[in-house]
DNA sequence: TGAAGTATCGAAAACGTTTTCCACAGTTTT
DNA sequence: AAAACTGTGGAAAACGTTTTCGATACTTCA
């Protein structure tokens, strides 16, 4: 590898002024630096991220912790979609990425804030399901910049998709459509699912809709087998909804199985409404409406936050920033009216 | 951070001793290393991995080239289930994972090569779709240890997936239950899909089944509403098909939604098979049949290879390791015998 | 008892940068 | 003509490690 000192020794100048000529400082003639660049490029010339890292204390590195207890890792759509988001802005603006999960080194598991010190990395975005592990808290206390996905610490900058809007647009939909028998078949127990529920309720109160309890059920996200049982449950009600709720649009799979298995068609017989947007929601048929959550805006305005942290740590802390989503209207669910 | 110095000189040694006894040489007393591992720990000391990589010319970190035409990045399930199996092992042998896209560096855009050697990678595998471009040529014939996935170069090591014996399987099995009219829509022309069409042709010629020219359709892979178009031309065949081969699961959705939207059932009217087995295949109704690629052994091997080359260079190369897969009976085919 | 061996430790160079501070020349101001 | 700038360049320290080589003390052996 040709380094500064090659340079230097070919051009007769000491490796300080390399370093000037080739990083744009304005103490050098115009000659010399011309005479520098050129023959850096000759010899093909590139700095060393290490040393560079060594002594600037700055890596242009970035750590993504993606965790999740089921291990869905890089197979979930919507936290895959995000990163990739994430990573293409933050690639633009000259940073890597580079994964932060569990490590060893010197045969010692290493925390994930460990991690990060030890890799030297600028800052660090964390897209996890579950938030409240001592080593997320490690993390998000320490001196790091960090910006979390759809959950807010405090004094953290937090992108988060809103949920609270998103599930009112859909219920507006539905009522929109005459429905007024709304089953919401639900994900797992956390901030993004307790969002989405109370907004419904509160929507449909402002409906002047009332739900049964048996019309709310809970499954798991991306687990089409369970959302299919709860699906199942709610089709033999006696007083069955005329269109439901599902966890995600994985799962609403699930829900289109148990109600062909049953011989029933959507949406003729029976509306079905998804939540993500995923490129297979509009692959299945019928097309499922739902709503789409706005995963590159996400993964942008995170690297976008994350990145001004880093560089400009004097910013004020707007801590939450909302993402709109849009409704994604298929023909999933009958018009009643 | 506290570093060796520190540790130094709070048991009055030098940072010679600290860090042989950190690393685990011999030549040091039971004594001193105990006490300086113990004040190690409890300083909370981390070893600063640009000063290592800096000095060692090793950086534990791994790069994964992983672009495709069609951007579909970290989306494609296929390749995501890949990168994740190879990101769990690889974290297990001590490596980290970045990203060797496209990057800048001084406003000036590295080739992949220039990226690898800017961030001192022990070594990079590759999934890409397109392995033509100039870039990943020049990567290839670099000196870096190279892992390729479903693709092989001459005197690297490729993990590929036996889309020969994938593609005999499942068309064994159509015959098996009683096919004769067997169509393809195939996906993108890549050394995939030639591997699939010709193991097509070659199977069914064994089974004495001659396959006329129409039954021949060329789609793209992920691509649900072409292969819905194509799926289509066939169902509109004077003389339709009992059986199609879909391209992949994901733009299986596509074909089910072309025999759905003419009222068409499968697998009564029509048979469907898919290729990758990803979750969403069992998730359908019915659900696919399929060829379950086994992603996280190519993940696996993948890592466990490019690990092997780089820790031991004069490892035999075996070139070319295939990867079985297995049949995935769903119910989507019809049993006609 | 002297020689040879062994165990333990440190000094110092090196990896490739960045950055501060100083030096020198030439140019402008008093 | 002295003083004060200005522009251009270099010396050297520093970042935190690893690693070689030598030094010292202590054992062991003949």
């Amino acid at each position: 590898m040709v380094s500064m000192k090659d340079i230097a020794k070919r051009c007769n100048v000491s490796v300080a002024t390399v370093s000037k000529a080739l990083n744009g400082y304005s103490d050098i003639g115009k000659a010399k630096r011309d005479e520098i660049q050129a023959v850096a490029k000759e010899m093909g010339y590139f700095p060393n991220s290490s040393a560079r890292a060594l002594k600037t204390n700055r890596s242009y590195d970035l750590g993504i912790l993606f965790a999740d207890n089921l291990h869905s890792g890089l197979t979930h759509d919507y936290f895959a979609a995000i990163l990739d988001s994430f990573k293409v802005t933050a690639e633009s603006k000259g940073y890597d990425i580079t994964f932060t999960s569990m490590n060893m080194v010197a045969n010692r598991r290493m925390s994930y804030y460990e991690h990060c010190r030890y890799r030297g990395l600028d800052g660090v975005v964390i897209a996890n399901i579950d938030f409240t592990t001592s080593e997320v808290l490690e993390l998000v206390r320490s001196s790091l910049p960090v910006v979390t996905i759809d959950f807010v610490f405090d004094g953290r900058v937090a992108i988060v998709s809103d949920n609270v809007k998103g599930m009112k647009d859909l219920v507006d939909y539905a009522v929109s459509m005459g429905h007024r028998k709304i089953a919401y078949i639900h994900g797992d127990n956390n901030s993004v699912t307790r969002d989405r529920l109370s907004s419904f309720h509160r929507t449909l109160a402002e409906h002047n809709i009332t739900v049964p309890d048996s019309y709310i059920k809970a499954s798991r996200y991306r687990d089409g087998e369970t959302t299919e049982k709860r699906m199942e449950e709610l089709l033999d009600l006696p007083d069955r909804p005329t269109c439901v709720f599902m966890p995600d649009d994985f799962s609403a799979v699930g829900g289109y199985s148990a109600a062909q298995e049953r011989g029933l068609h959507i949406p003729e017989d029976i509306s079905i409404i998804g939540y993500d947007g995923i490129p297979m929601s509009q692959a299945l048929f019928p097309k499922l409406t739902t709503l789409k959550q706005d995963t590159k805006q996400i993964g942008k305005k995170a690297a976008e936050e994350l990145t001004s942290l880093i560089e400009n740590p004097k910013t004020t802390l707007i801590e939450k920033i909302l993402v709109d989503g849009y409704l994604l209207e298929g023909a999933s669910v009958r018009r009643l009216n």
